[in-house]
DNA sequence: CACCTTGAGTTCCAAAAGGGAACTTTGCTA
DNA sequence: TAGCAAAGTTCCCTTTTGGAACTCAAGGTG
């Protein structure tokens, strides 16, 4: 398979990784929500090479998971925001951390802590129902093929 | 950056994408998710190379979320299964999945659906608070400094 | 017994992607 | 006039993929 195919796929894995199933990506994304908007902001932070970041900016833009607008005129300079697209890829970036909190943190312990505004406390996020609001594990899942499932073969 | 200093960033994101930060790597979670688990199974189903797919699962199983064991002796075969900590990923899958159904589904609708076994119902997956039960989403969240966080400059 | 099949890899080579560093462009500032 | 800053591009070389063929061990088949 090559990578221009995948956003083809009639699996949503798929298509979600053929925006954003590449490292770079992720960390690019990961800054985006700690609120760095521009081209410099990122290279510093990231140590990323201008051309790979150039790159993956203009995909982000192109696919609508983030935008590119003036911050000013002269000389024009340009920053990028996350879109409401982008936005929603926040439960995937608080996945990511919290599987890395709870498996790879190191012995000084987590790195960032995440307060819930609404209740006030500190918190892990949880995965829930949105039908019973309870807690769903990997075994409280049973999958079924959905209307745009491939007609014979079980594809995921 | 090199991706081997990868998961000696202080970043719960960089650290989990050192071992999950690859797009072959999440669509063999996702095959071993829907209970895929010889070598032969990945290969046909995802169309990946035989010797990509061989590295994978290699960086999977010393990474501790995979495990190959015998499934039978004469002659030897190993199948490839997830451990407690591969599990974990479930979330991650999830949350990969329903941005994909939410932002990138075709015409035809999603290719999968989820039943909750608890409450029997077809759900979505939606993040929340492990402390006060609520919705969480990219405003709701405010991000502090960890023990586990660098010494002077911020990074996450 | 000679040969074919299966599962799980490994090896080889050409093509694509990535890392590093220098160059470009536009206008501002000393 | 020179220097600087932000946001990209270009060039070149190294590493990683994709694709296909080869290996190995143990059965099964005629």
């Amino acid at each position: 398979m090559r990578w221009d195919r995948l956003g083809r796929e009639a699996c949503s894995v798929a298509r979600t990784l053929s925006v954003i199933g590449d490292r770079w990506t992720l960390l690019v994304l990961r800054e985006a929500f700690l609120r760095v908007r521009r081209f410099e902001e990122f290279e510093r932070r990231l140590g990323i090479t201008r051309h790979i970041l150039a790159g993956r900016l203009k995909q982000l833009v192109s696919e609508g998971v983030m935008v590119r607008i003036p911050y000013q005129v002269r000389p024009k300079r340009y920053e990028y925001r996350l879109t409401p697209k982008g936005l929603d890829l926040h439960m995937v970036l608080m996945a990511i951390v919290h599987w890395g909190d709870l498996h790879m943190a190191g012995a000084r312990g987590r790195p960032k802590l995440f307060k819930h505004r609404a209740c006030g406390h500190l918190f892990d996020p949880v995965l829930s129902c949105s039908v019973c609001r309870g807690t769903v594990t990997a075994r409280d899942v049973r999958v079924l093929d959905g209307p745009g499932a491939p007609e014979a073969a079980s594809e995921s």
